[in-house]
DNA sequence: CGACTGACGGCCT
DNA sequence: AAGGCCGCCAGTC
């Protein structure tokens, strides 16, 4: 498999994983990248959803991957370089029932013991 | 084609 | 307790 297929196969990977993710629950980029196998490149999932394409006829695209459910390790939503971005990633959030609080930063934060989702395995990864 | 950037995270001061 | 540094590597300039 060359490097590009490999690449193709993470982006891949990090899609499905969220598509796991519950209805009104959040986990981080960091949780993300240990249940795909590769711990050390939270980065990469925050890439991967930064290209997610908004086209719907995409195998994976804004529609189908709930993006919004990925927040970082501290239980911030990236501010990532436009604040407008976070802004409508919190308001997809409250729309599905998360309370989001905003600090004396202005950071948008989320409260992991009762949003929080890290299961050891993805659900599809466990056999009984 | 080389250098810089960054939806992150953890370890080290 | 708070902040800085480094690893990771696909994208973009």
């Amino acid at each position: 498999m060359a490097r590009s297929d490999e690449a193709t196969a993470f982006f891949t990977a990090v899609y499905a994983a969220i598509q796991e993710i519950p209805h009104g629950k959040v986990t981080s980029y960091g949780h993300i990248a240990k249940l795909i196998g590769t711990p050390e490149r939270p980065r990469q999932v925050g890439i991967c959803l930064k290209h997610l394409p908004q086209d719907t006829d995409a195998r994976f695209n804004h529609e189908n991957v709930p993006w919004q459910r990925v927040i970082n390790a501290k239980g911030i939503i990236s501010p990532r370089s436009q604040p407008s971005g976070a802004r409508n990633q919190a308001a997809a959030l409250e729309a599905e029932g998360v309370t989001v609080t905003t600090d004396a930063l202005g950071e948008l934060m989320v409260d992991f013991s009762e949003f929080g989702w890290f299961p050891d395995v993805l659900p599809s990864e466990v056999e009984e």
